[in-house]
DNA sequence: GCGAAGCA
DNA sequence: TGCTTCGC
């Protein structure tokens, strides 16, 4: 949705660009942007990819492009150490100012810069003279800028993945305040950007109850800090008259750039010429891609235009390809005008202004076209094709249920593709595997130049990929695994994440205001045992408090060699103090409150329930990963634990069934290492860490083995498992790192074909480059390699987790797939909603639940065939603590 | 060990 | 960005 849509019918918005602070976020957002000549261009990158996003998506008839003027302003005047630690602008910053402004006019905007004051005031007093008339959209991060916000006043920030757009009622339900409050609250707290103190030890939350007392500043200076606790308000009172300047300075004025009227700010048609002749001297081509896009009339590139040139064909060597007729962006009336699809490869790429599609039949590669019809009708069109290749199918699936229309032998998915031949790339986007084209690639056998390929064809573009990456693949046997399992895995993630899992919003609600309450009596406890107010949420702070205000004896350093405060380091010192104690729980709340109890009800539909999206291209060992909301990652030990999971619930009338594979790692371990003494617990389904332990302690049977022992031999089992270094093993087991080294010594000695399969994958490992797991996946371990003894380890361990792990990601994957294709699932209406590595969660009607949970379970144990049997664990109930 | 996420 | 903590 734009945000023009949120203000139909009425007068045009005025958008307010705060120019300066964009400047800063793209100069640090993306160093090593620069011109072939060495000029930097980050900044000016950043702020013309956000205009030409505005242009193109608001259309705005009113915009105001704000930048900060040179000199010093009255706030320098008022308090001398204002941004005083902020360094000079760097020259690489300044040094495309000129440009910027240049720019900025050839897009038809105009161009405020600030004298005397700084862009936000200009802001606030644009916003404020016009918000009567017309609704004011302020596109910008500064949290200064929250005070502007009105009824007709929202604040947009646009960059970053995730926008933001803050309305008078968000800000007034976030922070409980009025925005005439808020510099107030700003002075109170203080502002290290703009290096204005504050009150020390008032943050944002005593700022709230400061404010909860006092509605104003003057209202706390007259009689209002007689309300606040005797320490807090000795502070206030302290601090009171510098609280006044430092809200005149975070306060904005209202009354500035009266020179610009209305008509000024009103938007011009592009200089398209000179804008694409810019774009190109600063050798911004997606950018000018993007400017194409927009006006279709704008010039091409100057080299001809060619996709595929002189590359080998998907159809043999014989004939080159043809090159693409110079392309031409068609607004047109499709689909009568595609080219015939029969038995052709079609490339199909999603773009912010829609689909894009090529055709490359035997005759010929079509040009590239705009698709502007009906999902349907595409899906018709392409069902007729042999191939169509896409990027990133997932998001075409999760974007509209019609996809699942079109027969899954027909995709052919580039992210999937790219993943497969190396799972350790972090992103996998079009816009990289785009890129990558253009880059020779040292790896690539085939050898391949880099592409000449016009920047404009996308579908094109992935058509191109295709044919790069599908020797590769072939090479690397994986043809089967993206066949046969990723790509129709994809279907199943979107259903699942289409269907969501309920969650029980009262019951959250009071879980909330329980933790929230006890988290409120502990601030108060630990502060009053430190003797002073301080953010317990800063390890820096709390290092201050513990070690030298109180006397702490440190029990460890982070990585980075400050103190730590870690919960496993202040567990050795439990005892020391109580407030130690106190902090612990603290912890445990706030982690509760902040990562769950607070964000997750924000996420719900109007059906009260939770999407996640399920990531297939997002670990090194093939395992699923589940983000926005991570599902998978929901507390389970403890009353906590408990109590969480019993909030995510069945509809009424509804059942959830959990099923989970007990010890799925280890009977992997067991299949592959074909140890004995594992083949035969697994066998008879002995307690696996019982029988190591007896192993392991020298006990006759796994009966005579303590608690104690048979925890040690636990965390050693996943230890292999997840590749644990003996340091992390000392760790665990709170033992010296000699005896933790000795102790993997002797697990290995007791076990030694374990020790035998592990030397195999190491070796094998490094002759070929990578491991393979059960289902063919590879992952490349460049680093055994390394002269780094450290990565070498490091590049071994992996190794064999990657063999365990990935396997048993195989294993689920595999049973999540024949499970959407049960008919008799299918027919109890019983879908699957989640999945936690090795747990699956349906939800079904009360009558057959229980019935599907069994099916569940036989699909689960008899979807491979181990050396060990699979036992899958199984419960129903009305919610997911229940459930298990 | 790995991935997601909150916080300073 | 680094640190911390949750899950597996």
């Amino acid at each position: 949705m734009s945000i023009k849509e949120r203000f139909p019918d009425g007068p045009e918005p005025l958008y307010l660009v705060d120019g300066t602070s964009f400047l800063y976020r793209g100069f640090y957002a993306y160093p090593d942007l620069q011109r072939s000549d060495g000029m930097p261009t980050n900044a000016i990158f950043i702020v013309l990819r956000i205009l030409l996003r505005i242009l193109r998506e608001e259309r705005p008839k009113y915009l105001g492009f704000i930048m900060d003027g040179k000199g010093p302003t009255f706030r320098h005047e008022l308090f001398e150490p204002y941004k005083a630690q902020r360094p000079r602008m760097p020259e690489d910053m300044a040094v495309q100012i000129d440009p910027l402004r240049e720019a900025v006019q050839l897009m038809g905007l105009h161009l405020l810069v600030s004298e005397g004051v700084e862009a936000d005031d200009c802001i606030a007093s644009l916003a404020a003279r016009h918000k009567e008339e017309r609704p004011v959209v302020i596109v910008g991060s500064d949290k200064d800028l929250k005070q502007c916000l009105d009824e007709q006043v929202v604040l947009w920030d646009p960059a970053g993945k995730r926008e933001k757009v803050t309305t008078l009622d968000i800000f007034c339900e976030e922070t409980g305040l009025t925005p005439a409050q808020w510099p107030d609250f700003q002075a109170l707290t203080g502002d290290s950007s703009d290096n204005i103190p504050g009150i020390p030890g008032v943050g944002p939350k005593t700022a709230e109850k400061i404010m909860a007392q006092a509605a104003t500043l003057e209202d706390l200076r007259d009689g209002g800090a007689e309300r606040l606790p005797d320490k807090l308000r000795a502070k206030v009172t302290e601090h009171m008259e510098k609280v006044f300047l430092y809200r005149e300075l975070t306060r904005m004025r209202t009354d500035c750039c009266e020179e610009h009227g209305l008509e000024q700010l009103r938007v011009q048609p592009l200089h398209t010429d000179d804008l694409f002749d810019f774009l190109t001297t600063f050798e911004f081509r997606s950018l000018a891609r993007d400017l194409r896009s927009m006006v279709p009339e704008a010039p091409t590139a100057a080299e001809p235009v060619a996709a595929a040139t002189g590359q080998a064909s998907l159809f043999g060597t014989a004939a080159p390809v043809p090159s693409v007729p110079p392309l031409t962006l068609h607004k047109a009336e499709q689909p009568d005008q595609l080219p015939n699809p029969d038995d052709a490869l079609v490339g199909l790429v999603s773009m912010d202004n829609g689909l894009r599609i090529a055709v490359q039949s035997r005759e010929e590669i079509g040009s590239e076209q705009q698709y502007t019809g009906s999902l349907p009708e595409l899906i018709d069109y392409l069902a007729r094709a042999r191939t169509v290749v896409c990027p990133d199918v997932h998001d075409l699936l999760r974007s509209d249920a019609a996809w699942d229309a079109l027969p899954l032998e027909r995709w052919f998915d580039l992210s999937l593709a790219a993943y497969l031949l190396n799972p350790e790339e972090r992103n996998y986007s079009w816009d990289r595997l785009h890129q990558s084209l253009f880059q020779s690639d040292p790896d690539d056998p085939e050898g391949h130049e880099p592409a000449d390929l016009h920047p404009d064809a996308q579908a094109g573009a992935a058509l191109l990929y295709l044919e790069r990456v599908r020797p590769k693949l072939h090479a690397a046997n994986l043809e089967t695994l993206l066949r046969d399992v990723e790509l129709p895995l994809l279907p199943v993630l979107a259903a699942m994440e289409r269907q969501g899992i309920h969650l029980d919003k009262q019951a959250f609600r009071a879980f909330l205001d329980e933790v929230q309450e006890r988290i409120d009596e502990l601030t108060k406890e630990i502060h009053e045992l430190a003797g002073e107010n301080f953010n317990i949420r800063s390890s820096q702070q709390m290092a201050v408090v513990l070690f030298d205000k109180l006397g702490l004896k440190p029990a460890g350093k982070t990585p980075g060699g400050a103190l730590s405060t870690a919960n496993q380091v202040l567990e050795k010192i439990r005892s020391a103090h109580p407030i130690v104690e106190a902090i612990l729980q603290f912890r445990m709340l706030e982690k509760l409150r902040s990562t769950y109890l607070a964000p997750l009800p924000r996420l719900m539909d109007d059906n009260g329930r939770l999407h996640t999206h399920f990531n297939l291209t997002a670990t090194a060992t093939g395992r699923l990963s589940s983000s926005g909301p991570n599902l998978q990652n929901i507390p389970i030990r403890g009353p906590q634990g408990k109590r969480m999971r019993a909030c995510f619930t069945a509809t009424p009338g509804n059942l959830l069934a959990a099923a989970d594979y007990s010890q799925i790692e280890l009977r992997v371990l067991a299949h592959f290492s074909q140890d004995p003494a594992l083949l035969d617990a697994f066998a008879q389904d002995e307690d696996i860490h019982s029988r190591t332990a007896a192993l392991l302690f020298d006990k006759d049977s796994p009966q005579a083995v303590s608690g104690e022992e048979r925890r040690s031999a636990k965390t050693i089992n996943f230890g292999l498992i997840y590749g644990m270094g003996p340091q992390r093993l000392a760790r665990e087991l709170q033992v010296p790192l000699s005896e933790a080294k000795s102790f993997i010594e002797r697990y290995f000695e007791r076990l030694a074909t374990l020790k035998a399969f592990y030397d195999t994958i190491v070796e094998d490992a490094a002759t070929h480059g990578y491991v393979t797991t059960l289902a063919g996946r590879r992952r490349l371990l460049p680093g055994l390699h390394s002269r780094n003894q450290q990565m070498v380890s490091q590049a071994k361990r992996q190794a064999v987790n990657t063999v365990i792990q990935g396997s048993a990601a195989d294993v689920i994957k595999l049973a999540m797939l024949a499970a959407h294709q049960d008919t008799v699932l299918q027919e109890l209406n019983a879908p699957l909603i989640l999945q936690v590595h090795d747990e699956l969660l349906l939800e079904a009607s009360e009558s057959v639940a229980l019935q599907a949970g069994e099916r569940l379970v036989e699909i689960m144990q008899n979807v491979t065939e181990l050396r060990v049997p699979l036992r899958v664990d199984m419960g129903v109930g009305h919610n997911w603590a229940e459930a298990h």
